[in-house]
DNA sequence: GATTTAAACGAAAACGTTTTCGATTTTGTT
DNA sequence: AACAAAATCGAAAACGTTTTCGTTTAAATC
């Protein structure tokens, strides 16, 4: 019942168990009959490495941390996916835990992490988060991480990101090349990053078209958690205080598709009336309807990206080179459905 | 740079490595005196106990492994939360693996967790398992194993739940109460337990109602992951061949959005032509045009039950009193909305 | 003051692996 | 046969913790 230890092994075989040890890991100076030997009765005990004590002898852990705001969020379930895709090709296993756009968990969260010894820890941003102490004692520890989406500027680790405030330049630029004058801007909540990115192209697309930009038409929400009725809410809002508004840019897809069933409950046409765009590209977003334009946000990828910047600072800080952080910015695209008029 | 340890704390103080291991985790045999002194530097310095050597010595992990055939879908994502915000209350981690519906990963991937020495498994089944040593290995070790949704009845393990079969029936129901004759059934994959269960509900409603059962609307998927476009398929081979069908009771929500997308596209009116039932009642289901009629399926609860079934058994093996498996099943919900006619 | 009891501490083993470095054996060379 | 070189092996320390059990010191009892 027992697992099976190296010391088994060697009493089984009259050798040592540095020799067992070399032989399962192909050192040079063992014997190719007795690493034959060894391995054979490896796989018919069925041995199995300790991890625990691999771990205590080599320092390290196999493991990564990754913390993100919400689980159930089809942006964040993709890059979850992407990076567990390309970590287990490295054979790096990952711990996942929620802060639940929390600062006081995703304090607690990092802390754990650490005396759990990860060996590096990937995160998007709570958007509470404004101290970023536990971020640097991370560094601190010489510990790699790495940031991505909802990303601190001023903590010196790297980041994958996508250029928001150009995406959102976009989105705003289309609605205002199919005949938008009047453009709302839903913003979501106050702090993250993105959001400040995505309300700054929204303002400049507005002012490099001369557009007057008007800051009643842009709502914050403080709720945490951006959501559906966090859309429905807004979308009544600019109904009851707007009536002149004819597009909106919504800082995520599925405040947007809160918006967008607010509108077609109080019998506005979209996009005919109000034209919107969103943002992420959830795939729920091509089958509500009408289907929503949105700016394709590509979250596997970014998972992907993430794990092999992770891993190469891992790989970097093992043989004492570490790297300098980089920034590394991914491509989005504007995808035109039916909720933005055609010319 | 290099973290504290109680080598270090007990130098400091002139004690030993003993009395500080002994302080920190109050023992009754140390004075209050030295208590106050050890955990005072301990503080200071920053101490976080190696997890590595604790684990080694104590020979457990406080870490779980969950198994999940994909990761971006509403119900699984549900459960991951639901896993994770119970193990976090009881200081465990979750190391999550996507099996992507294949055994061979799964096998790898269970293989994988047991060498890492994970103190239980998750497990939601990947359509393809028909094979169930994997499994009954990690029991043969004496790790405890819960499986929820995707289950091996098989094998003995605790188990959670729904009735799949009842369900469906309840679906069935619904359809025929509000007047359809002709059902058709959209199964999914032909393996998994509830795939089957649903399948069986939704056959004796027919017969309980005297309606005659008919293999030919009954449409099977082969392909590993069910998904929308297994929807459209379905529901253009449907309209093909069965111009009579009045109802359709389909496997999953994700399938049925990709029919109502097909019959809409189509111009079938829903529910005047045709009623649709889903499966699992995703957020997007309440969205879509038609709204759809659905079964709820508590994922975050199963989540959180799982959790807590798995931690029980963890305890009671640990205290060398190993539990019978236990079978848990949730309560399941008819939704009702507009895919389906009112009488 | 001698003895018993209780309180406080520490030495040492153990968990299973990795790796250094020295010891032994084998092979090759003359 | 003697020696050098190469090949093969193993002893031992180390990683940091937990826990058993024995030892010392202090307090209590007679």
């Amino acid at each position: 019942m027992k697992p099976v230890t190296l010391k088994e092994i060697a009493e089984q075989l009259n050798i040592s168990v540095t020799t067992v040890s070399k032989a399962l890991k192909d050192y040079p100076d063992v014997s190719k009959k007795t690493k034959g030997l060894v391995k054979e009765l490896a796989k018919t005990l069925n041995y199995k490495p300790n991890t625990f004590a691999v771990n205590l002898r080599t320092k390290e852990s196999k493991t990564i941390g990754l913390i993100i705001p919400v689980i159930v969020h089809h942006f964040f379930s993709n890059v979850i996916k992407g990076i567990i895709s390309q970590a287990e090709k490295k054979g790096y296993l990952v711990i996942i835990l929620q802060s639940n756009e929390s600062y006081d968990l995703e304090k607690k969260q990092i802390d754990l992490l650490l005396s759990q010894r990860v060996d590096g820890i990937i995160i998007s941003l709570a958007n509470g988060t404004a101290n970023f102490n536990h971020l640097n004692e991370v560094l601190a520890q010489d510990k790699p991480l790495v940031m991505f989406d909802k990303i601190a500027k001023i903590v010196k680790c790297s980041k994958i990101i996508i250029d928001d405030r150009k995406a959102a330049y976009t989105a705003t630029q289309h609605l205002i090349d199919i005949g938008c004058k009047r453009i709302a801007h839903f913003r979501g909540a106050l702090l993250p990053q993105n959001s400040i990115d995505r309300f700054l192209g929204y303002k400049k697309a507005l002012l490099d078209n001369n557009l007057p930009y008007d800051p009643s038409l842009v709502y914050i929400c403080e709720c945490g958690d951006m959501s559906f009725e966090e859309g429905k809410k807004n979308a009544q809002l600019l109904l009851k205080d707007h009536n002149d508004v004819d597009g909106v840019f919504i800082n995520t897809d599925l405040v947007a598709i809160g918006a967008l069933t607010e509108f077609n409950k109080q019998g506005v046409k979209i996009p005919e009336d109000i034209s919107v765009v969103g943002f992420s590209n959830w795939f729920m977003s091509s089958v509500i309807s009408p289907t929503l334009t949105t700016i394709d946000q590509p979250g596997f990828k970014m998972g992907k990206t993430a794990f092999k910047q992770l891993y190469k600072e891992i790989k970097a800080i093992k043989n004492k080179k570490p790297k300098a952080p980089k920034i590394i910015t991914l491509e989005t695209e504007l995808i035109k459905r039916e909720s933005t008029r055609t010319i």
